[in-house]
DNA sequence: AAGATACTTGACTATTTTAGTCAGGTTTAT
DNA sequence: ATAAACCTGACTAAAATAGTCAAGTATCTT
């Protein structure tokens, strides 16, 4: 199981946005370089949040992004949704009403799978952006 | 993020295995048949659980394996170890003592990912095989 | 008006991982 | 002997990942 590069690049990205949003947008070209995430990639990867409304963009010189939302409210779990990054426990091919793949029964390690998925969708709701620049600012000031 | 199915497999052969582990040894094709998992695959994933010593081969015919534990003794984070299902979150690439990526201080999401870790290990660590079967005897007869 | 900055989009690609397959063994009960 | 079943290592097709590249469009500053 991994967690990939792609959200934790929309992750850190957005940390760094919510730290440095005061007034004017942030450019993608800062966060690169404060963050070493390539420019191109993250160009990718903020068209998916500015389409799921959690930015806003600002175009032209000076330009740049802005959260579209409080920090507060902008929730982990929105932002890996945002960018395709799934917790998807491995499926079973074919599930009917009865069972998987085919057979009789749920397969055994059925319900396993959805116990993690949400244990770990649990986790990433309860966080928000705004707790994740608290606990940097906390470590060192 | 995402599972697969090398773990999955792993997973559902031990809880298989488990189930029908009285006082002979369960065969591979037996596994293979029941589980709908390649027999190739199976060998691949039983000689890593026996090198882990999770269990135990019986060779010639009537042979295949034991659980060489409890199954309550047997948590999942065991058997994801053995067959190198790893809850890797994604590491920064260059962590010194004081900063990740060769820069001052940690990684905004540092700290993030290292929660995460311990959380689904917490979680795989508390089921056991015997958990398993359990809750599927439970649920039909 | 010109130029620079910065967003926008879509196509492309090298690398890695995954989920196996395949081939050739060895061991042992019958 | 022989068949069942374990054992091992090498190989590979397909998918996902982590980007790069190219060609824009919008808007601010001067």
């Amino acid at each position: 199981m991994k967690l990939t590069s792609k959200g934790r690049y929309a992750v850190m990205a957005l940390a760094d946005l919510a730290r440095f949003n005061n007034v004017n947008p942030v450019s993608l070209r800062d966060i690169s370089l404060r963050q070493g995430i390539s420019l191109d990639y993250l160009e990718q990867i903020f068209s998916k949040l500015r389409k799921k409304e959690i930015v806003q963009s600002v175009r032209g010189t000076q330009g740049g992004y802005i959260l579209n939302k409080k920090a507060k409210e902008i929730k982990l779990t929105n932002i890996f949704d945002a960018v395709d990054e799934k917790v998807k426990t491995v499926q079973c091919k074919k599930e009917s009403k009865k069972g998987c793949n085919g057979k009789a029964t749920k397969c055994l390690t059925h319900n396993l799978w959805d116990e993690l998925e949400n244990h770990i969708y649990n986790f990433f709701d309860e966080k928000s952006l705004e707790d994740l620049v608290k606990e940097n600012s906390e470590r060192r000031i």
